[in-house]
DNA sequence: ATAGGGTTAG
């Protein structure tokens, strides 16, 4: 037998070893071309690309030109056997005229992803006046659709059709996608609607195409039209329109499509698998998402990812945790996919310690991309680390509007304001703020109680139209209420169309801190009435609220009405309000046994807030015993010592102080100065105790003293009977006081029209000198002044104080 | 005598 037909017949039966070692044992042959091609094909199908050049080093030795069908097979081999580089250097080589070829080498590089190339080699062709054919247009859509440009989609249609291939389905099919993909709805429509002959493809096409564009309903309208149209559905139809399922929430759909899967067999399928899992998990059933995963027979990072992400969007965070560490075991790798949903749950946990392990994963194993990223920073920031989530972003190459809002939150919750409002400036040079940037930094503005600061970003917000965002509305609802604007706030609030619990909620604290505790409850009433169910956070404002006002028994009701009526466990936060509560009122032996029967442990704040109680009444025996607890609780806390030292210095304990500064001294207190600041001009002018360095010191301190000697002539006695204990170094202040919220309302006064209401802010409570002098500067300046302090707000106005007494 | 259109997770 020839041995042409020899290594034919090897190739025929494919055994491709058989057939190469027989080539490779002929001397110089005289084997016809069509073997070469016939070996070369085989090579291509086992992707042997080892063979392949072999193969190739000996038709070169035998000196046979590389043309037509042979160059041709060459190409076509080393492209199948993954060597495009060299399939291109011969494809290059060789003079050729192949729709196919080009074809062939236009796909490879779509399917890497090189879509510019694949264009380039289109124009080529185009220019060596090489016709193409409804592959050369398929191909060439796919690559106009992923560089998204529309203009190339339609001008690309024209031509199709001109060539007359355009009623071919693939390439209707194709050009479909590709408007679906470049935005192009419409046009995607029309296309279909004029194709007469639409297969699964076309159908599925057009399903896919609106879910991805938003359009669920369409997608699923799509769909009926196609059981109309008596189309079975294949596995892409299915996977797709459980995607819209999953979307628009549509549950008993997405279970028909489960069992229609099912009996089609498709339930083999991964992909279906997969999505129906992500369906379940989507429209909140849990439990038919985890019976998904169990019965799955073979599961992908991708089971593993959606399984994750299902226990998350529940608020499961250990039990994604728990899965994540048991995929682990089944040494499963994460994508990035999979890290950013366990880091959302560590984020939610605040379980900085497996957040950190996975921070280091990633650095070990893949690098970071964007999304990861920023979903690194929001973990560290929601876990309180802010400088672990500025190191990430600054290390962020190209920072999208997700990793500048993300790090401006961060520094807005975790009380760095300055931080925040410093990065939402150059947010605004190097990046466009959206609506989220606002929600975001707006509550900065509020901890700075930066009134002006604040107004400004709500201009930005009506000018970009953001105003109809929720999100929006609340967090400026929010900065009213803390940059002690009540009035703008209730005017804004009224103008809410639809006011979720939120905004009910920031209303009814606002009232609360400004001392309108009955308008409070009102508010509380009407948020039940309009349909809106309180939560523990709700509870904990309209407490606080009763508690500015003294409103005992609503308190009680209120408090009595959660486990009652709503059936919420009352936290340790509804605890402490209780006892502030009862303490403020008066009511301080009610109180202390109100902390000993709690069903939780209580903690320093509960009796810190006893021992306020305590300072206010002069009840010294109580508030020893409420010290010893918070001390121990709570040992670093500058606040609570300062608190007794007064509480002793009010009752003349001389000896007593001296002691407690005794037992400070062996631990190093750590100082925490009083500091209080008033923004004028849209600058922030910041006063700290005793300081005299400010350029307006000595006119602060000769307004001052006039005030004071102004005082005593009206018969305002010199206050002794607030004891001045210094923070810093707990000395008396023997002097006069010279408390910081007192400096910042006299330098309003001399620095703010007549007229403007004086808005001061200090970072611990108010002291009680400070507060007798600013109701009388109130009613001799006729200024209206707000003073904040870490705990409330205080309206001072013609001598009197919003807050009655009760701080 | 070789390639093609539609498909899951944040």
């Amino acid at each position: 037998m020839d041995v042409n037909a020899k290594i034919y017949e090897f190739c025929k039966v494919g055994n491709l070893k058989s057939a190469v070692d027989l080539l490779i044992s002929l001397e110089k042959s005289e084997l016809e071309l069509e073997t070469y091609c016939s070996i070369l094909q085989l090579c291509a199908k086992r992707k042997s690309l080892q063979d392949g050049k072999r193969v190739h080093s000996i038709i070169t030795s035998n000196g046979i030109v590389i043309e037509g069908i042979l160059g041709a097979k060459l190409v076509f081999m080393y492209v199948n056997c993954g060597d495009l580089r060299e399939g291109r250097r011969i494809f290059d080589q060789i003079l050729n005229d192949k729709v196919f070829l080009w074809n062939l080498m236009m796909y490879e590089y779509a399917k890497i992803g090189k879509h510019r190339e694949s264009i380039h080699l289109f124009k080529k062709m185009q220019n060596l006046g090489i016709e193409g054919n409804s592959h050369t247009f398929s191909c060439i859509m796919k690559c106009f659709a992923a560089l998204g440009q529309a203009g190339d989609c339609e001008m690309a249609h024209g031509y199709v059709y001109k060539l007359g291939v355009g009623s071919h389905n693939v390439v209707a099919n194709s050009l479909i996608a590709a408007y679906f993909k470049c935005g192009g709805v419409e046009s995607a429509h029309k296309l279909f609607d004029e194709l007469g002959d639409r297969d699964v493809i076309s159908w599925n096409s057009m399903i896919s195409g609106y879910v991805q564009n938003g359009s669920s309903e369409n997608g699923l309208e799509v769909f009926i039209q196609m059981l109309i149209s008596r189309v079975k559905a294949d596995l892409a139809t299915l996977v797709s329109v459980l995607v819209a399922c999953a979307n628009i929430g549509k549950l008993s759909l997405g279970r028909a499509l489960h069992g229609y899967g099912v009996k089609s067999c498709f339930d083999r399928e991964i992909m279906f698998s997969n999505t129906l899992l992500d369906m379940y998990s989507k429209c909140g059933d849990f439990d038919d998402a985890i019976q998904v995963f169990k019965k799955m027979g073979q599961k992908t990072v991708v089971s593993w990812t959606s399984m994750i992400a299902a226990y998350v969007r529940g608020g499961l965070y250990d039990d994604a945790i728990r899965l994540y560490n048991e995929m682990e075991r089944e040494h499963v790798k994460p994508d990035s996919y999979t890290l950013t949903s366990i880091l959302h749950a560590c984020a939610c946990s605040s379980s900085l310690e497996k957040g950190t392990e996975v921070h280091n994963y990633i650095r070990k194993n893949m690098g970071l991309n964007l999304s990861l990223s920023n979903a690194l920073m929001d973990m560290y920031a929601k876990c309180g680390s802010m400088e672990e989530a500025h190191l990430v972003f600054s290390e962020i190459p190209i920072k999208d509007v997700i990793s500048w809002n993300t790090i401006i939150g961060g520094y807005s919750k975790n009380s760095l304001p300055n931080e925040a409002l410093r990065l939402f400036a150059e947010m605004q040079t190097e990046s466009t703020p959206d609506s989220i940037t606002m929600a975001c930094v707006l509550p900065a503005c509020g901890s700075l109680a930066a009134l002006d600061r604040g107004r400004e970003i709500h201009g930005h917000i009506l000018r970009n139209g953001y105003s109809s965002d929720p999100h929006v509305s609340n967090a400026l609802l929010d900065m009213y209420v803390k940059c002690g604007s009540l009035v703008l706030a209730q005017l804004l609030f009224d103008k809410i169309p639809k006011k979720d619990l939120i905004s009910w909620t920031v209303m009814i604290a606002g009232y609360g801190m400004h001392g309108f505790g009955n308008e409070a409850i009102a508010t509380f009433k009407e948020m039940k009435s309009s349909g809106i169910e309180p939560d523990e956070i709700s509870f904990t404002s309209i407490l606080y609220a009763c508690s500015h006002s003294g409103l005992v028994n609503e308190g009680w009701k209120f408090f009595n009405s959660m486990k009652k009526e709503f059936n919420i466990e009352p936290k340790l936060e509804h605890y402490a309000c209780m006892v502030d509560l009862l303490a403020r009122t008066g009511k301080l032996s009610e109180a202390y046994k109100f902390i000993e029967k709690m069903p939780i442990k209580p903690d320093a704040s509960t009796w810190g807030a006893l021992l306020c109680g305590c300072r206010i009444h002069h009840d010294v025996d109580l508030a020893e015993k409420a010290a010893e607890r918070v001390f121990e609780l709570e040992p670093e806390n500058t606040g609570y010592y300062v608190l007794l030292a007064n509480i002793y210095a009010e009752a003349e304990k001389w000896e007593k102080v001296k002691k407690l500064r005794e037992r400070i001294g062996k631990k190093g207190l750590k100082k925490s100065p009083g500091s209080s600041w008033i923004e004028v001009k849209g600058k922030f002018n910041i006063f700290v105790a005793g300081d005299a360095s400010h350029p307006q010191a000595k006119r602060i301190d000769s307004l001052l003293k006039k005030l004071r000697i102004k005082m005593k002539d009206e018969g305002y006695s010199p206050n002794m009977k607030y004891a001045l204990i210094n923070a810093s170094d707990m000395e008396k202040e023997v002097a006069l006081c010279g408390h910081s919220e007192k400096l910042a309302i006299a330098f309003g006064i001399l620095n703010l029209p007549p007229g403007r209401t004086i808005r001061v802010t200090k970072n611990l409570r108010v002291c009680g000198d400070c507060h007798e002098m600013a109701k009388f500067m109130s009613k001799t300046t006729k200024r209206e002044i707000v003073l904040r302090d870490s705990n409330r707000f205080h309206h001072f106005k013609e001598g009197i104080c919003s807050c009655r007494g009760f701080w």
